[in-house]
DNA sequence: CTGAAAGCGCTAACAA
DNA sequence: TTGTTAGCGCTTTCAG
């Protein structure tokens, strides 16, 4: 690994042209092959240097003269430290790369300290601008410092300020789940809700009523039960899941479709049998293997991500208004928990 | 977002100089509060100015003076897109930042060029190091470009040359879930193991022969039972475990147990009174909600990357022996999932 | 086709 | 106590 002689000084653009026999600006352009014409000769003797001395460019230095980085920050409140939602950084830095960006990643863990000295150190970096978000969809107060660079909200939003934002289509996911369901023939729908304030809540909500509504359906305040967001809160809404006489159930997510399961085995129930279920959020551990898999909505996380860096860089207008959030549409994951509704 | 006028020059340490009325090496010396002795007034005009200008260092234009960055590179096979293992990534960047470096991630999802073209972009902003890692443990071959740069491996281990490397404890995890159930008193453990050969599999059978070993109980083959490393394969290795007439089992990982649990409650069987079940990984979403919630042991992601970067830096040595991977412990995680055996 | 030279923003002697 | 002056490694006119 490397650290053999004392000091063995990085081997410079100078080393490469003393080497060569051709001067530093000769080598500049062969290594970025800019359009200026390079004799055939002076060219592969370059390349023969670079290559025998292990030549580098140093990035640093070409972005001090350049005047700017090709570094893109993202400050995450708990992203890599949360299941799934690893997926932002992953769609981040794809898309990122693509354009010959790197990543500069911090994970704050919501702790304000830590979140500003992130900002400072990416700006002090000279980021081209900064993704700030979260790991569950909800509206933020921007950190002063993000006010100094181009910053994009993913999976979050500002009150205030108008600052470009993507995220999840919430309510088009609510419709499409509950659309599930209902194109199956069902109608007696319940809607195992979170009791947690959150655009999750009132989104997938609104969407709810809005299929209800578009399959002619009467909205049945009693048929949406609010419950602690995980297999806990969906076991213990069970029984009134099946007093409600439902003969289906969209869930928040599948953390709570999960619990419900294993209140209806415990009931002697089967999926999708005696219920049909759906989640939310396609949380690939639970919702693929359950038994039987789970038919959700995604969380487009690695969208989210992508669609991030493309608002950051110009290539995605926020949005044709120029003002409102760009939305990110939730896809349905069919699977097997699904079926048409046997006894009334 | 700042871009308002045309070309809003940043403000260099010049332009704090001028306006403070005094040389840049003063400016550079209030900033850095480097031992020399600034004047009362000439630091305080100077942070007036940097306040009112809105200053902000260059860290490329120190690093390039400096020579060496603050970087530590990160590539990841799949680690950010992978449900747990994004703990590495978090336990590294938190390590790291405590030493003032900043963490550059590369997410390759096992593309080669994608590799290499990370770790030539890394190389080129004169990472101080790079950390290698992927998402489960295994044997990897050494992409060519990281002979350049001081290397450590993270949850994985060269076969070839000796690179430092910071594995987790398979055989002591084994161990310490096998005797979790010991201890309770069963005589009977089957093991689902997975089929797939790794340093899991044969570690964790170790440790798991080694518990037996200690507690004078003889090794019985026919208690390991080989199934496919996930909640399918726990499922279909409920019979045969029966069969078996084990009274206690642990298995290869979380996902095995959550899918030993389905089938043992299709059968009217109840965790743990008729079976006492032990996990492996840790893996929140599962593990701890569970019905019973999972005993288990835990892959310890967070510390893998912190550990990796410590020895990167030269913090911890690469083991008394200079040679062997560093062992990170892997914790038991005791939770509902045990207790005496009943019958016999 | 190729080289000389002027910086990019900052640090670190060395003077003053 | 503060200012001057070299560079760090590279790009980029501008002349040969």
């Amino acid at each position: 690994m490397k650290n053999e002689g004392d000091t063995p000084r990085a081997v410079t653009m100078r080393d490469v042209a003393q080497a060569a026999g051709v001067s530093v600006s000769t080598v500049s352009h062969v290594v970025n092959n800019t359009g200026a014409r390079i004799g055939r000769d002076a060219r592969e003797r370059v390349r023969q240097a670079i290559e025998d001395l292990g030549y580098r460019p140093n990035a640093m230095a070409k972005n001090l003269v350049k005047g700017g980085s090709r570094f893109l920050g993202l400050v995450a409140d708990a992203i890599a430290s949360t299941p799934f939602a690893g997926q932002i950084i992953h769609g981040a830095q794809d898309e990122a790369w693509q354009h010959g960006y790197v990543l500069l990643v911090a994970n704050t863990e919501g702790n304000e300290e830590a979140e500003a000295s992130a900002i400072s150190m990416m700006l002090e970096h000279k980021v081209r601008g900064i993704l700030y978000s979260t790991w569950y969809h909800r509206a933020v107060d921007l950190p002063a410092g993000l006010a100094e660079a181009d910053t994009v909200l993913v999976n979050c939003y500002s009150t205030q300020g108008s600052v470009p934002a993507v995220v999840p289509d919430e309510s088009a996911g609510g419709h499409d789940a509950t659309r599930m369901l209902l194109a199956e023939g069902h109608r007696r729908v319940a809607f195992l809700n979170t009791r947690t304030p959150s655009p999750a809540r009132d989104g997938r909500l609104e969407g709810y009523r809005r299929a209800l509504h578009s399959a002619g359906l009467p909205f049945d305040p009693d048929l949406v039960i609010e419950v602690q967001p995980d297999q806990e809160g969906g076991y213990a809404a069970v029984d009134k899941v099946l007093a409600m006489r439902a003969t289906a159930v969209f869930c928040h997510n599948d953390r709570v479709a999960m619990g419900l399961y294993d209140g209806l085995r415990d009931r002697g129930l089967r999926v999708p049998d005696d219920l049909s279920v759906v989640g939310f959020d396609n949380q690939e551990v639970i919702a693929a293997h359950l038994r039987p898999a789970l038919s959700t909505v995604a969380l487009p996380h690695y969208e989210l991500g992508r669609r991030g860096v493309r608002v950051l860089l110009g290539l995605d207008a926020p949005e044709g208004k120029g003002k409102g959030p760009v939305i990110v549409d939730c896809p349905s994951v069919p699977r097997r928990s699904i079926t048409r509704p046997s006894e009334n």
